[in-house]
DNA sequence: CCAGTTGGTCAAGAAACCTTGACAAATACG
DNA sequence: CGTATTTGTCAAGGTTTCTTGACCAACTGG
């Protein structure tokens, strides 16, 4: 009796703590839990929809119920079995899906930075060649050294500065 | 000799698929690299600047070289030596990085976005009450019932929507 | 009733991870 | 030159993680 009582007023004080406080999280424990591709399959999976015992074991392709009790265990933080007996992704669970989809794409990001400015090398290259032979055609070559070079060269160094020392981006990987 | 050769062209040709292709990273491997809490220290002081094999340790507070071997081995992808002997974080690295510093937010974005919904909701009930306040004092209820409560109730049901179903914040971590 | 499905738990062993401590080549310094 | 420091490597061990496979309780359709 007290007991529950006691109970219902920690769970009353935890969810007001949830709304009102910064619940660190460290990001150590975030990363070894997400650290196995079958563990990022299940929050991927849960992210789509809620799943039960059974669903989550066929959609991994998985025979042992023993390891996916242990993958589930793992996600301790992240994963929560809802009234219906489904797993579904907690709040630190969803921050978790960003985390996962994030990292993807910071790689692909810093490929798409380093071909973006050897694209814009190309091209500063090409137009000063357009620009230099056309004034060879008119017999002007203003419009070209006191134009298109210094304004190319400007933005190649700004773009050079950039990439490589504001970003940090590398050549080799 | 012939040797040599092969390596360079080996060399020229992986520099430029790093520049034209797109490399793919497996999430996995990434969260395993960083699921400990000493290689997360790693690759942030590495972020600062390229640091030596003992100022490392030192920064780190290790005794053992064996176990900053072990951990920067772990770090394999990661963390290149540069020609003066210093750690640097590659490519990679600096998408770790940027994964790292994005898990600890996302989790307080979350908080945040579950804190402001509620303060939104107080903002409302007492904007309402200064509403029938005012309306009582003059007598004239038209700019409550037909203005601010029903602007403030849409207002409401699409913030309920939006922070619980699209962005899928919930009640209790 | 009973075979099949659901929703798990648990123990055991293999594999991987983490840490320690010994060792050693290279270099700096007095 | 001798010593101390730097920059590691490696083997051994304890601990943790991962996987398998046995088991079991509850329910469900025939």
């Amino acid at each position: 009796m007290i007991v529950d009582l006691l109970v219902k007023v920690d769970r009353i004080i935890s969810c007001w703590v949830s709304i009102i406080g910064v619940v660190e999280m460290s990001s150590d424990e975030l990363f070894e839990a997400i650290s196995h591709p079958i563990r990022i399959d299940i929050v991927k999976l849960l992210s789509e929809k809620p799943l039960g015992f059974a669903d989550l074991k066929r959609k991994l392709k998985i025979s042992s119920s023993g390891l996916l009790d242990f993958h589930l265990k793992k996600l301790d933080d992240l994963v929560v079995v809802n009234k219906e007996g489904c797993y579904s992704l907690t709040d630190k669970g969803y921050a978790a899906l960003t985390t996962i989809e994030g990292a993807a794409g910071y790689y692909k990001l810093r490929s798409a930075h380093k071909r973006s400015y050897f694209l814009n090398l190309i091209v500063c290259v090409l137009v000063n060649i357009g620009a230099f032979w056309t004034a060879s055609e008119f017999g002007n070559y203003l419009l070209w050294y006191a134009g298109v070079l210094p304004i190319t060269l400007v933005w190649i160094m700004f773009y050079t500065y950039w990439t490589f020392f504001r970003r940090r981006i590398q050549l080799r990987s």
